[in-house]
DNA sequence: TTGACTAAGTTTGTAGTACAAACTGATTTG
DNA sequence: CAAATCAGTTTGTACTACAAACTTAGTCAA
């Protein structure tokens, strides 16, 4: 009855981030920030939604000196990723008139 | 670098909304509401947001004496989904390894 | 060594919103 | 005439995405 689409993942910046994980596998910060075009704290807070949720892990460490935080996709994620696209085509198949 | 997903259109409520919509173009309010089993509140908020954006035109009638509201899907509507999908499909193709 | 500047995030405040519960107003039924 | 039902609307609340402000640490210039 419901549209069974997961909430954490349907929010847009949140399913570009779990799509470019799930191309990499693991990813950095900066990398993520720039190429999807979020502001430092809107990241943040994305990915320790992401994190609570089991679906990336944070995994904090060193350049040198500086500090740099790095991302990687859960067994969890991928999951949450494939059932998500799932329910997405049952929705789109609710009209077979609209092809996109 | 957005989504460009359009937040009327993306709430799964409103997207099961459009799609049913879609695909018989016009209907009222009670087959809306038991099929997708939403609340009356709920539904009725959805719609009105719906017509705000201009995505369906709300028709208010009787059936005997008894009050019904129709509700039809515009071009505009229509519009929004074609282009809803094609973001989506956009996002989908950030990763080639997720299948659904 | 101290003061400005940058880097890499985090925390906080706010505006917006989905949802359910409570309400409205008309009609029908006991 | 009261009570119940129908067909929705309005209201209140809890949540949350986002940007602005902040933190903490390192680098550079004088």
């Amino acid at each position: 009855m419901t549209s069974g689409l997961d909430r954490v993942v349907h929010e847009p910046a949140r399913l570009r981030i779990l799509m470019l994980l799930s191309a990499v596998e693991e990813t950095d910060f900066k990398f993520l920030q720039s190429t999807l075009g979020l502001t430092n704290g809107n990241l943040s807070s994305h990915m320790n939604r992401l994190e609570q949720a089991g679906y990336v892990k944070i995994l904090k460490g060193f350049v040198g000196k500086v500090t740099q935080t790095r991302y990687h996709l859960t067994e969890e994620g991928k999951q949450a990723l494939s059932v998500y696209w799932k329910h997405i085509d049952k929705i789109r198949s609710l009209s077979p008139h609209v092809s996109g």
